[in-house]
DNA sequence: TCAATAACTGAACGTCCGTTCACATCAAGG
DNA sequence: CCTTGATGTGAACGGACGTTCAGTTATTGA
């Protein structure tokens, strides 16, 4: 019996939200099946209803936990002073982030449409917020006369798409280094901005 | 009886492809059925299979002729002297064609992973291909000393991320004109490759 | 020792899926 | 006028889907 006045196994939930992730990930939410996450797991497809009331509601906690976890590791993340410097600081975090969680990001921007109107509401509040920080960091050194930027909102869509591209071809390993991908995205960012 | 040696109507063929372009794009290949599909054209299910062998080529029918699309614009397109003046075409060319087709390139970016890995080869050539008009451009630029590029498959990559994010935001009658925004990205870009 | 309970199985539920097919409809060609 | 072929219907196919649930197992606290 568990110790704990949380219900359920400690050591099954975990594994069902990593094996939902991956092939979530993967094939897509609606090609995924319960059983197969289920097999994944090493269980019947039934014993999954322990650790999550439907199948909509798992792909819900996974995107908002990943959407909370980025916001949390924004706030921790060591961001130096100015615009200048908190700009690069975002666009390192972002790359950096981003790549170490391949699959979350991939399921948060391509699962939105999978998702019921009313979590979709709640994922794409945190989304906004999580742009509303890099939109401030713009805004500032535009009043500063750091940057150049013609329309604050539009640079911040324009940068964080460019950002999150780097998941779609970086390889761990590959003819590029992390770090290298990181000075030279923050190098193209800062020359865009006009600074 | 139809005159033409083509089978089939050429009424319904072409209202069967937009109908699954639009499901498609709005629910994802997985989560849309043939039945759906058949609604939307005002047909039943069965009648769809005079039009297509099976649900999968319908899909690859609809990325294999978005891409030649994309690609034969692109040769037609005006593109002037210089690197300089083909990166501007280059960019205006792509924001514009993209906001022309949104169904289009939704479907073309999120459902690789429905494909078969036969169908997925084909359309990861012609993209391939697409690509390689923007590299060759960067490349040119380069080596005429105008653009200061570190590496011009990593400046591919990323322009193309933020041009293609202009759909995931841009609403016609917005706040702002395709043309303003045509010029605000051109500028990003402009700069990002240090020109 | 034994009742309690968390963890899980395996079968079943009603429904929906992609696809097939025998048959109906109907405009046009000879 | 009557055959032909394009165009479509509507029912059916086997299978897979998300989800439920009665029952089994194993482990624990008292």
């Amino acid at each position: 019996m568990a110790r704990k006045t949380g219900s359920h196994s400690e050591i099954t939930g975990p594994l069902v939200r990593k094996a939902a992730q991956r092939l979530f990930a993967r094939k897509g939410f609606a090609a995924v099946t319960m059983r197969e996450i289920a097999a994944e797991v090493g269980v019947q497809a039934g014993a999954l209803y322990l650790y999550t009331p439907d199948k909509q509601t798992l792909l819900f906690e996974l995107m908002r936990t990943h959407m909370q976890e980025v916001l949390a590791a924004w706030e921790r993340e060591p961001k130096g002073e100015g615009p200048l410097k908190r700009l690069e600081a975002f666009c390192r975090f972002h790359i950096r982030f981003h790549l170490e969680r391949p699959d979350d990001v991939f399921i948060a921007y391509m699962e939105l449409r999978s998702l019921t109107p009313e979590n979709f509401a709640v994922i794409e509040k945190l989304r906004h917020e999580y742009e509303d920080h890099l939109e401030a960091i713009l805004a500032a050194g535009q009043a500063d006369g750091i940057f150049r930027i013609p329309d604050t909102r539009l640079a911040t869509m324009a940068i964080i798409a460019m950002l999150t591209g780097v998941n779609t071809w970086f390889r761990e390993g590959g003819r590029l280094s992390r770090e290298r991908v990181e000075r030279i995205y923050w190098n193209m960012v800062r020359r865009a901005v006009g600074a």
